[in-house]
DNA sequence: GAGAAATCTTGCATGGCATGCAATTATTGA
DNA sequence: TCAATAATTGCATGCCATGCAAGATTTCTC
């Protein structure tokens, strides 16, 4: 993920490089043999025989084989997009900030086509392998944490305001039901994906609003 | 759960009754002994010895060793409750009723004080322990989905419509924030729980609502 | 109650996950 | 080229989880 944004090709060494395509052909090989055989049938022996590398070293890179399947999204947001969101920005309408704070957090910074195919085969993944399931929802569960403190700061809550908790959950909720039904077809935008999450949230408010029902 | 609603003490015979008691044993050693040591310190062969029941056991009555941790709330709603709720009872306001199968997933039909003791006790095992996190998500996950049935038929809409699983989905995360922030104290009812629900679900309606902002 | 049937417990063997440690190999920088 | 730094690997270990078959316990039937 930052390989193209702050280090050009150049200034990374050969050693560094060699981690990052291990690194790829690990997880490469882990999504590959499941999807193939079942997560029950490859073994971490395996997904290092195709990356070449010893058992010992997949896990250098990886702490558990589930962990080379989940990838790194969803990540924390990037520094900059939360900072805007902290301070009031880029529009001041709350939703709208917030689904630009949340598709960063999907999609990173390399925009949405670089992540359909991985969006893919993370979906075909949790469809054939529901124990993955719960993992993935703790990766989201991570970044809910962290937008809930988001939130607090742009609100200027106290610290005991459970609010900003609440309101981050149901939009990490809203978001991982985005996710769960976006098509990702080849021509799909971000500004496609903002508005699904926009009408999503709409319809929440509605559902639950008091005036409403 | 069922030992006191449905089955008189009569009516399970002494091979029913040591087999909910040996589960009832391994659960607390389970439990008692990762909040003593942590969750790396203790190993199933310990639990077993707890419980007096060898290792092999164990796994005759969980599958792992997070299960006999966490437990078996929050569990699917009562069939009764869902039935209702289904066909637009028990108050015909969704939100009401929507937090009636909520606190019936949640507190099962013996009523909060009975589970008091075994919330508090999740409560500490997932700040001792993160990792039991993502498992404790899952299972929200599984009532989710249950719930997003419930509120496809209860509204009519056709299957491909994914309105019930966003609405499902965003309850269930005011549903984990209401438990996360609930105080647990002696004298709290479960009237005193669906108000902080409605609460909750309230201030959701008006932060995404499209009239405010 | 005695014996047969059903069910639960246990021991044993197996295979895979994950970690620590020390030796080896590869890259970097002077 | 040589030393310093960092990555890879093999080996040993402990634990989790499962299958299987033998033994023990409860239940059912007469």
């Amino acid at each position: 993920m930052q390989l193209l944004s702050m280090h050009g090709k150049d200034t990374m060494g050969l050693r560094e490089r060699k981690k990052q395509a291990t690194r790829r052909a690990l997880q490469e090989a882990a999504v590959r043999l499941t999807l193939e055989r079942g997560l029950e049938h490859v073994t971490v022996e395996e997904i290092a025989a195709e990356a070449d590398v010893s058992p010992r070293t997949f896990f250098n890179y990886f702490a558990t084989k589930e962990d080379a399947l989940l990838g790194d999204v969803p990540a924390a947001p990037d520094e900059e997009v939360r900072r805007v969101f902290v301070e009031g920005g880029p529009t001041g309408g709350f939703v709208d900030d917030l689904i630009t704070v949340l598709t960063a957090s999907l999609i990173s910074s390399e925009g949405l086509a670089a992540h359909r195919e991985a969006m893919l085969l993370r979906k075909r993944l949790m469809e054939r392998e529901p124990q993955l399931v719960p993992g993935m929802l703790g990766r989201f569960h991570n970044v809910e944490q962290e937008l809930s403190r988001a939130i607090a700061e742009r609100t200027g809550t106290s610290p005991e305001d459970e609010r900003p908790q609440l309101v981050a959950a149901t939009a990490m909720a809203v978001t991982r039901h985005t996710v769960k039904c976006l098509h990702l077809k080849e021509g799909e935008s971000v500004a496609d994906v903002r508005a699904v999450l926009r009408s999503a949230f709409r319809h929440v408010g509605e559902a639950y609003a008091p005036s409403d029902d």
